[in-house]
DNA sequence: TTATTTCGATACAGTGCCGTATCGAAAATT
DNA sequence: AATTTTCGATACGGCACTGTATCGAAATAA
């Protein structure tokens, strides 16, 4: 099943060139944002021609949905043997994806063009956040066995809301405190009546 | 203090002139964002010429900075005498701006144009976020007074949480129920602690 | 009235991107 | 070897917007 076999002749697709224009759309992305990037300077950066990508792709729509969804990263999920702990290690994770200042760019850029364009946000919400919802399901439901918090709490409502506030206060800033100080403290107010 | 001397000769500039090309600029905020939307665009339908809108800023930045400045919006303070249903008139009123089709494109084209621009973000904050968040503190304070809500529970960051949510909700659409009823629940969960 | 300034309209050169077409070279199958 | 397909490069017409300049008309102060 893993044959892949090659019937057509004459030279085969670049492998090479077509991971270049991916990973081009998406250095994009996160520097100009979905509306301002353009196949021009993607093909650019990538070192490739237009023709190249205009083969694959009808239009900077598709090439940048196909470069979210075969984008990677790690899913990470805390196991400290504490809920609080394991928060504390995925706030400390969200902010130093977000906090760097490439980080920092990326996010407003995603959230940017994912406001203005509701199918680049259903491809980015499927491909990366809802693995991220589900992880963050098991970290609560470790928590319920170790009777850490109330057995009918709705772990996906609170990662919507967590990352709801973490967004608003990247955006917004309404605080002079430090970011993930005030991210615990939201996390605090959120699970306060289950704790104990 | 309130005489404007008109020391200069000439023409004045049109102040109507001048409320066109604002309106203008709103109203194409909310259409197609603060990206897309051009300076020639702004003049065709303000029904003025470009020079008009040269002469009193230097690009579009400026115009849109203004123009959300002088938007002015009532800020609803409910006061039923309950909590819930003080809330349940915010997230009426949030409803009613956000999803109508307008609201919606509107509130994302906002969204969208505070992330990639931290100096329209901050606009946007202190002359739209910050009288709502003193508003809603009004509510809070009150249901404290009846005793409905704990004493110490901070207003500014249960705002900020529910603001974040909404935002989130109405970006990524997590859920298949109602706007309004997934921001209830969200808000159940942030005051189930204080309740009683 | 005269001087001054803004008005809307229009023209202008410049820029950047679009999507298509064409090219010779390169890389594969038959 | 012959055929087929992709490669990167380049050129093309078209479009939309930028920011400046120029125009005669209109509005105001001195």
């Amino acid at each position: 099943m893993n044959d892949v076999s090659k019937k057509s002749p004459g030279r085969p697709r670049s492998a090479q060139s077509h991971q270049a224009m991916l990973q081009a759309a998406l250095e994009l992305l996160a520097e100009v944002g979905f509306e301002a990037m353009s196949i021009e300077a993607i093909a650019a950066r990538a070192g490739i021609g237009k023709t190249t990508i205009y083969r694959r792709y009808s239009g900077k729509e598709e090439l940048v949905a196909d470069a979210i969804e075969n984008m990677r990263e790690e899913v990470l999920i805390p196991n400290t043997g504490n809920l609080g702990s394991d928060i504390d290690e995925l706030i400390e994770n969200a902010a130093q994806i977000t906090l760097s200042p490439l980080g920092r760019q990326t996010t407003a850029m995603i959230i940017s063009s994912a406001s203005s364009n509701p199918r680049f946000a259903q491809i980015y919400r499927t491909k990366y956040l809802e693995p991220r919802r589900q992880a963050f399901a098991i970290v609560i439901e470790r928590a319920k066995a170790r009777n850490e918090v109330q057995k009918d709490l709705e772990s996906g409502l609170v990662f919507d809301a967590i990352s709801g506030i973490m967004l608003y206060a990247l955006i917004f800033q309404p605080t002079s405190e430090a970011w993930t100080v005030y991210v615990r403290r939201a996390f605090r107010l959120l699970l306060s009546e289950a704790s104990g």
